[in-house]
DNA sequence: CCGATTTGACCAAT
DNA sequence: ATTGGTCAAATCGG
């Protein structure tokens, strides 16, 4: 699974440390052609995510990345004990601003130390943290970005206490390639702007980034039904202006001033963003039980060619949420990672060329 | 025709 | 017993 004597730990790190000089690149490229502010804050965002994470890994607890100056107002909730919890009054904000931890998945309490196997199939033992993303109600979904990974959803739930269901999905690819990401989308009810994509596990899958589709912007949430008739009639692709957006690949809530509609430069991630797990999936996950009906899809097709159907449903948001979200997501924090029990080196140094 | 979504039923956890 | 999560048949849509 992983190459030489690499723990994966490290690798993690080195990923981590990656992306962010990944980020950082292209936002020095960025900044230098296009004067959007938005989009170069985004990355900005993300460069300092990686870094706390590596930070993270590293077991450092410092106060790590300091808002940034005019910060997209970022922020990120850790996911509460129950994503349910959000029942009447007590709005699962619980903001715990990310400032000092970053998306601190919640390893949602490992009970037992079971086989990472299970552990990638008991949604139980996958690690978890939930996003909030706003959504600018007047301007229609703004930032429909779409991170590239592509969810079918698989069911939807009427939630306690919640005025909105709660969607389901998961990775399309989770019979052709083990990939057991799965997240859910829940609306707040408070805040209908605010959509609370809880993720679990991370993408295992070798596809979905790159492409960069830009998944149409519906309007508000409560137009949905509307634009879902409109849509299927006509265009489905309707393109405002501007919305490629930030390729915002990170959770966070993205606030309604960032993903003002400033035109973006439509990036494209490196490679170095794909699903850098995809090597210990194979070992970790099992040959996942042959479901009957989804076999036959072509990863291909869809992930790099975008066939990213755009249903206009409260899943609309919720795909476009999850496209911020997702993305990034650290995809080696998904297996059952303890960092308290892992000690890594402070002086541990990688060779220029260990990337390569 | 194929793949995604919908939606009620079923299952598991509390 | 209740509620959240998943399954899967039916249905939709390109």
């Amino acid at each position: 699974m992983e190459g030489g004597g690499w723990s994966w730990e490290q690798r993690a790190l080195v990923n981590e440390l990656i992306q962010g000089m990944e980020v950082a690149r292209q936002l020095s490229f960025h900044l230098k052609g296009t004067p959007s502010v938005e989009n170069a804050e985004s990355l900005v965002q993300r460069i300092l995510s990686s870094y706390e994470k590596a930070l993270l890994i590293l077991n450092w607890s410092g106060p790590v990345g300091q808002q940034p100056p005019q910060a997209a107002a970022v922020t990120a909730t850790v996911a509460a004990a129950a994503t349910g919890s959000g029942s009447g009054s007590g709005v699962p904000e619980s903001p715990l601003s990310m400032n000092g931890s970053p998306r601190s998945e919640d390893f949602d309490g490992i009970k037992d130390n079971q086989a990472p196997i299970d552990a990638c199939k008991k949604r139980k033992t996958m690690p978890r943290w939930t996003d909030q993303v706003r959504v600018n109600s007047e301007n229609g979904l703004e930032g429909p970005i779409d991170d590239g990974y592509s969810w079918r959803k698989y069911g939807q739930k009427d939630i306690l206490g919640a005025k909105y269901p709660r969607s389901y999905y998961r990775c399309t690819y989770r019979n052709t390639q083990n990939c057991w990401a799965i997240k859910q989308v829940q609306r707040s009810d408070e805040d209908p702007t605010i959509f609370e994509v809880t993720y679990r596990g991370t993408h295992s899958c070798s596809f979905g980034h790159q492409q960069t589709v830009v998944t149409p912007p519906p309007a508000s949430p409560e137009k949905q039904e509307q634009i879902k008739h409109n849509f299927s009639s006509s265009n489905q692709q309707q393109p405002p202006p501007g919305e490629a957006l930030l390729n915002l690949q990170k959770g966070l809530k993205v606030d309604t001033q960032d993903l003002a509609k400033r035109e973006t430069v439509p990036f494209t991630f490196p490679s170095t963003y794909e699903c850098q797990n995809s090597n210990f999936s194979q070992s970790f996950l099992s040959p996942a039980t042959p479901e009957p009906n989804y076999n036959h899809v072509s990863p291909f097709v869809n992930s790099f060619g975008g066939t990213h159907t755009f249903q206009h449903s409260d899943s609309d948001l919720a795909e476009i949420l999850s496209a911020q979200t997702s993305a990034t997501s650290s995809p080696m924090l998904d297996l059952d990672f303890h960092l308290e029990s892992f000690e890594l080196v402070p002086n541990f140094s990688y060779a220029p060329g260990f990337f390569s």
